[in-house]
DNA sequence: TGCCCGATTAACT
DNA sequence: GTTAATCGGGCAA
C-alpha cells in the first residue's frame, strides 16, 4: 500500500482506496474516529454523481485526486467523498459512518445528541457532528483541517451492495468494519449459491 | 421553463 | 410502516 498521508494513496483504483480506507483514523478540526463504512463511486456506472459528465456541483470529482468532494443531498444534508484515480476519471470514496473516538464533545453538540451511536452513523450525520459544509468542497485531504491516519491493525472487511440509490444496485461495491456497532445499516447476510 | 427525482434523516403512525 | 424537509441536475416541452 503507497505511504499514508500521500496524495498517491488515493491515486489507486476506487475500490482499492475504499477497502483500505475501513479501519483508517480521520479527523477534521480535531474531531472524527475510525472510518467504519464506506462506498465507491466511479463514472463509468450510472449510480455516480459524475455519470453524465462535469457540472458546476461535480467539478471536483473531475480533478485530482486526493480532495474532498462535499455535496448537499436532497436539499438538507451534506456528504463527504474522497477523490481517487487519476483526473478525470470522476471517481470517489463516499464516507458513510464513522466508529467516534475524538472531540466526541463537539460531535455531540453540533449534532444535538449524546447517543454516541447516532453521531457518526450515516453520511449526513458524519458531515453534521464533524462540521463538514459545501464550503469545504475541494479541500486537500492531506493536510488541515484534515488528519487521516493508517489503521493501527489489520481489520476485517465486509462487502456489499451499495446503500440508497436505483441505478447500478448490484454492485458489492459498499465496504465495512466487521462486527461494527456503527454501520449506518447492517450488511446483509452471505448467500449460497441457489 | 417546469417537473420529477435523488449517494438522507427524523419524526411521525 | 410513512412522510416532510428542500435544492440542484436532467430531461421534456
Amino acid at each position: 500500500m503507497p505511504e499514508w498521508l500521500q496524495r498517491s494513496f488515493f491515486a489507486r483504483d476506487v475500490n482499492a482506496v475504499a477497502r483500505d480506507l475501513i479501519g483508517a483514523k480521520l479527523l477534521f478540526d480535531g474531531a472524527g474516529g475510525r472510518i467504519a463504512e464506506v462506498e465507491a463511486y466511479h463514472h463509468t456506472e450510472p449510480a455516480a454523481h459524475s455519470h453524465n459528465g462535469p457540472t458546476a456541483r461535480n467539478a471536483v470529482m473531475f480533478g485530482p485526486p486526493g480532495h474532498a468532494y462535499v455535496y448537499r443531498s436532497y436539499g438538507i444534508h451534506w456528504c463527504l467523498n474522497f477523490v481517487c484515480e487519476a483526473s478525470g476519471s470522476a471517481s470517489a470514496v463516499l464516507i458513510r459512518a464513522l466508529e467516534p473516538t475524538d472531540g466526541i464533545a463537539a460531535m455531540s453538540r453540533r449534532r444535538g445528541t449524546k447517543n454516541e451511536r447516532l453521531l457518526c452513523s450515516g453520511p449526513g450525520r458524519l458531515c453534521q457532528a464533524l462540521g463538514i459544509t459545501g464550503v469545504h468542497n475541494g479541500l486537500a485531504l492531506d493536510r488541515r483541517p484534515f488528519a487521516l491516519s493508517p489503521p493501527p491493525v489489520a481489520v476485517a472487511i465486509v462487502i456489499g451492495p451499495r446503500i440508497g440509490i436505483t441505478k447500478a444496485v448490484d454492485l458489492p461495491w459498499r465496504y465495512g468494519l466487521a462486527e461494527s456497532r456503527f454501520l449506518s445499516k447492517p450488511f446483509p447476510p452471505p448467500r449460497k449459491s441457489p
